[in-house]
DNA sequence: CTGTATCCATGCCGATACTG
DNA sequence: CAGTATCGGCATGGATACAG
């Protein structure tokens, strides 16, 4: 159940993909790095989630250490996610790809463009 | 074709991961980024890749203006696959991931221990 | 509210064989 | 050498119902 995918190369950066590469992990990062957050608020937010993917995205960053779980006992029962301070510092690890893709989108859409209608067009 | 995954939640992060978050294109990048290489140099490096996911891979990243392909007639037939800049510099950003990595990767091992050991004994 | 258990469609990807 | 076409297994993940 850790997730298994490439392993062998030793490559590093091929490490944390294996942590935050799949579809909601960065979302929910980037949500719990403005502020803590609640399952359902996440929920909503993250939006078109399942409880089920949510729940395992979040078992599987607490077990990596990146966030915690935080049950307040009360009724209705809540409880709080938040970022460690290691969440924190992947977070801004982040931020450098986030720069990258808002200079180069423009880029990568261009040249999308032009590959495909060469391929259209020339075959 | 084009890979599909989360589109909406305009986050420029998940756009990248869209990119390279899949098994093969970071490798092929951190190759590419040392030298210039061919196909089937590629497939012996990165070793357990299949020709189907190199060429894959390959086009993709062609198609995003990472790689360029570089045909030399003569047989036996070449094809030398090479960095853009814009993958330069894609692969600069994703440096910082990798140092993040490397700093967090004992942290992460650590935690995950912990978490699962916890799991295992008490339930 | 905060999850978990089950079912099932989808599609990814490895293996393989084949083409230019 | 440099790929493409086809097939099939298997994991991923959505929908849903339900539990604490």
């Amino acid at each position: 159940m850790p997730a298994k995918r490439t392993q062998s190369h030793d490559c590093p950066i091929r490490d944390v993909l294996d942590r935050v590469g799949d579809a909601w992990s960065v979302l929910v990062i980037k949500e719990l790095s403005q502020a803590p957050c609640r399952f359902n608020a996440l929920q909503r937010v993250i939006d078109p989630i399942s409880p089920r993917m949510l729940a395992a995205t979040l078992k599987h960053l607490e077990r990596d250490g990146l966030v915690t779980r935080h049950v307040m006992d009360q009724s209705p029962p809540q409880v709080e996610y938040r970022l460690t301070q290691m969440g924190c510092s992947l977070h801004n690890a982040l931020e450098s790809l986030s720069d990258w893709a808002n200079e180069n989108q423009p880029h990568v859409r261009a040249a999308r463009k032009t590959y495909d209608l060469m391929r259209d067009g020339a075959g």
